[in-house]
DNA sequence: AATGAATGAGGGTTCATTCAT
DNA sequence: CATGAATGAACCCTCATTCAT
């Protein structure tokens, strides 16, 4: 409406080639004009949204990551049983996988590099404080959410009653992390729907009270 | 013995400052002049033990991995039970996790970049393959070996018939990578001992044949 | 024309500095620096004109040639006595002496070192070839139309016939090379007026048909 | 008889390696690593045969250069005709043409870069001067000898008295340097027996005496 | 806002030369 | 004399960032 002719969303436009051409090179290989290029933008306009390649980053994996927030609390308030939103909690993760792939290669690149940095390098680092903390975040968030549906189940006596809600919630959130790596280094296994159904099992075993548990299997729902 | 002050070991010098300023800053952002520095030699010294900073960076890799084969392999081949090799193997690798830890940046940014392009980079692509083979080798390695552990529990019975070997060692090798990355990123997740038994009790779960497993259990021994 | 002030043309000021440059030190001792500081630009801005090095090196040469070959095809064309052209594609050469002992020197070392190689360097190939090229269409250009010259005097019956319009073109730019590589090494010989008239009676003599030249002799012409 | 064992001439060893790595690859890509393996020595025994890369240079120079003054003067002093004297001067030469063009190239490019500096460079200029020296020396021997025949050609009266020995000299020298030069540059010029009899028949036709000259072609000698 | 030429610090790598053994 | 590891100056080239238009 307010945008007439050829006023495009042009930092959407530049962010969408930031996506593209970050995850085709990865941080470091990833130069300002390339990223212009495939924006169809000339590289002094890239400085006119953001205020230099960190920042671009940043606010690439911003972007990506909004949204997930919401949508998990929502699972989780859902009124279904524990298991099931357990279940449908991976289901999401790996229904999203691919995108997920694509940002996880640059947090984990950009973690095990200028994340880390104490010392060195001319970037201010106050944006990496900005990264590092939205990286904190994701993965706090993360095991908040997954911590308050194994306490749901506990609760609903789903899932066995010694089980420490956090520890079980960093586990799980490890293994969904686990693969999500092993599927970024595309590193000879394989994730199929079959592996998939198998997870499920294998965490649901490990949570699960032995009774109800038992009476599933019986019931040939696992 | 006749060279025992003087002949100071500069490979494993360099090495070893390698090791440092590459776990500190990663790859890309780790200068040979700073590698110089910390090993304590010249610039142009470093070229004298290794073609260039690829080179550096893989024999690094190599050195860091190197003995790991044997000794799991050796871990499999013993005459204990398959729930108990599991855990011991498990207990090594969170017991070198710290070496892990150092390596296992690297390797994810390296693969999270330069590994995954076909194209682009003034790198000889050699080195990049010679590195993506060591990366493939060591990965499908861990698959084997627990596979090979997964496959002697289920011939004793002590895993459930029902499970496909070769999915439960992929799934178990994403579970304990998954942690090591949590720790690499240091994401706020805190896997202690307390959290490593949980880690064993699940797996063990999810794998165990009931009766053995609810006998364990019922003995507290899990 | 709205461009009169502010437009410098830096591509022809880094062409002047790299023909100056190269000329003083040669390809090998020439540094992009130093080009850069004869241009008065930044060491970055070569690049923004030219790929690298060689690239340089190749356009100035392209530069230096370019009208060479459309002015002598205009001479060969002309309607006057073979003799007589002969006498002015040399004096035409001579006039431009400077100007081909500048360039000279540059092909001389070019093609003394890298041009003859097919391996080593990690110079693009492709470049090599470019420049290689580039000297071998000079060259054998130079001698088509020399060669040219030669047959039209022949055919009026002005030069011997027995002579082989292409031994006598490699042979007369044989000469004119070499008089331009020793103007190049600047080894004691004096080319003055007198050597070059020497030189084209001579050549004349050589070339015409006795009866002929000497009629022109006997009327002091030559 | 001083030399026992394996004392091989070491200096010898090293100016032939020079000679083949040099002439392969020209003086800037030539190292001394090179040289030294091509040598079978150690890279720091060069140093004790030679103070740098410029000093084998030089003496390799000289090396190759030697032994041709006297063979030459022997043939101004031979007791036969002028023209028959030219001739064999210019056999001499191309029956060594390979020997001339593999130091040519050398000469080209040394004198193309490092002979021609007039600031520059942390080479000390004493060296290269003496390398100038060497170059000019050669060259005006080369013209003193030429000249001498030419002289004796005119005194004879075999030769045009008209002629200037020195300039005749220069215009000689230059041909067949200008025939070796293409003859380095292998810049499609085929410079065969053919050739070569059309030079000295060329030669010939330029400076002798009319008479003379006709009488020979007359007896087909020419 | 948009552009893209200009910048220049910095990185990886080479190699002539030295010197301790 | 022989060796070859060590050195470090210097080079080519990249690329994030700026700024005049």
């Amino acid at each position: 409406m307010c945008s007439v002719k050829g006023t495009i969303d042009r930092r959407g436009a530049i962010l969408a080639a930031a996506g593209k051409v970050f995850h085709a090179h990865g941080y470091a290989a990833t130069t300002m004009e390339a990223v212009a290029a495939e924006a169809g933008v000339a590289k002094g306009s890239l400085y006119n949204y953001f205020r230099n390649k960190q920042d671009l980053f940043t606010q690439l994996f911003a972007e990506i990551t909004a949204g997930d927030e919401a949508e998990t609390d929502q699972l989780v308030a859902e009124d279904i049983l524990a298991d099931e939103k357990l279940q449908k909690l991976i289901d999401n993760v790996f229904a999203q996988l691919e995108r997920y792939t694509a940002i996880g290669g640059l947090v984990l690149e950009f973690w095990a590099t200028a994340a880390r940095q104490t010392s060195a390098s001319s970037v201010e680092p106050q944006h990496q404080g900005e990264l590092a903390e939205m990286f904190e975040q994701m993965f706090s968030r993360w095991r908040r959410q997954t911590g308050a549906i194994v306490t749901q189940g506990i609760e609903s006596g789903l899932f066995r009653a010694e089980i420490d809600p956090e520890v079980a919630a960093s586990l799980i959130v490890a293994v969904v992390d686990g693969i999500i790596v092993h599927s970024i280094l595309d590193v000879g296994a394989d994730f199929g729907p079959h592996s998939l159904a198998a997870l499920k099992r294998g965490l649901l075993a490990a949570l699960s009270a032995w009774a109800d548990t038992k009476d599933q299997l019986d019931r040939g729902e696992l």
